[in-house]
DNA sequence: TGCCAAAGTTTACGCTGTAAACATTCGATA
DNA sequence: TATCGAATGTTTACAGCGTAAACTTTGGCA
């Protein structure tokens, strides 16, 4: 259980090891800078160690998935402090798109195609489930209150999804570079109001 | 210049079949199935001979990236064919989903980062520019006579194309899968109502 | 104390991108 | 029409990848 300083053969804690090692390598140089070799040579160990704690490669990333999943869902629930259920859906969307940016190739990682056979992970799947639902939860609490458009909760909840997904791959895949940092900070401001706006409307 | 159809050696067309079978490749299989190897044993023709006609794999992806550019920018055009602009709206919005989800990797390809230092390709960024424009000079005419919500039209334009991009990658990258195809449907049409009553709603 | 399962290593295979050197062929020029 | 260079192929080679199989070490329990 503790770490065995010294012998080095067995490494103690390589699972948790080969995790932060992989999201370290993530961060800079991206997905196709992650190899499990290349992990394996950081920590120090023989390139096929990790296949004793993750029978594949892809079984490495749904890991690191379903923390990101949980940090996400903390992130947007901590953000989520207020009355005025515009103000709270503007702070879970700033949230949201703030996580994305701070960890873009874990976002990536959660909602893209990196990951081979999600559903075959129920973990994961309920780790992205409580994602959604907190974005479902206030979408729901905000039409029964009439505050927003009445129509089906999971069509809103997707649409106003959408935005935010889309708002958050755009930024990260460098798609609003031309922009600069503080247009950016901008474009998000309009991109919420335009959401609040959408889900507030009441035309048809 | 025509193919030389018996002396196998110079292959003739070669640089368009190989785009040809990448896309191919691509369509099923997707990006990690492409191999600039496996396309060469597909045409029948040395590992090597890609390299005659693209300095890398990545130039490959360029040029197909360029042709994907402008046939969504063909699509979206041949699709924004009324009066009402906010029928319009809804023409390109549904004419861009529907490019992407018949060619999902190819859309990956557009705006995802299978392509590394974009930047450098000028044929690339002019083809990009010439999809996007296609959006921006509609919201801008929206917004001169008034039909949509009057604020910076690069703010507006990037939030619709933020929406209907997210949409997009949620049902390519198979987020959206549990709704199966009648209710992804369905979605669609409820995000462009949502859309469009973001577009022309007059509140701050 | 002895032994088994857990956790590590070594070796090997086939795949990948691509660099370098070599071969063939097309088309233009003398 | 013969020749020669440029364009377009091939062969060979290297390093990195995921991962399967067989082997080794070690910690903890009977």
């Amino acid at each position: 259980m503790a770490q065995t300083d010294k012998s080095t053969y067995h490494h103690g804690n390589l699972k948790q090891d080969l995790m932060e090692s992989a999201v370290k390598r993530l961060a800079k140089g991206g997905i196709e800078n992650l190899s499990l070799r290349s992990i394996s040579r950081e920590i120090g160990v023989s390139q096929t160690a990790p296949y004793r704690h993750f029978s594949n490669k892809n079984e490495l990333l749904v890991a690191l998935a379903i923390r990101g999943f949980e940090e996400l869902t903390h992130e947007m629930v901590r953000a989520d402090r207020d009355e005025d259920i515009c103000i709270r859906l503007q702070q879970i969307s700033i949230a949201y798109i703030s996580y994305a940016r701070k960890n873009p190739e874990i976002y990536r990682l959660l909602f893209g195609t990196g990951i081979v056979d999600r559903d075959d992970y129920q973990s994961l799947c309920v780790a992205g489930d409580e994602t959604y639902f907190v974005l479902v939860n206030l979408i729901d609490e905000g039409i029964k209150s009439g505050a927003f458009r009445n129509m089906p909760t999971m069509y809103l909840a997707n649409s106003v999804w959408s935005l935010v997904h889309g708002l958050a791959t755009l930024i990260i895949d460098d798609n609003f570079s031309a922009l600069g940092e503080a247009l950016i900070a901008e474009q998000l401001d309009a991109s919420v109001a335009f959401l609040v706006a959408g889900a507030t409307s009441k035309q048809d």
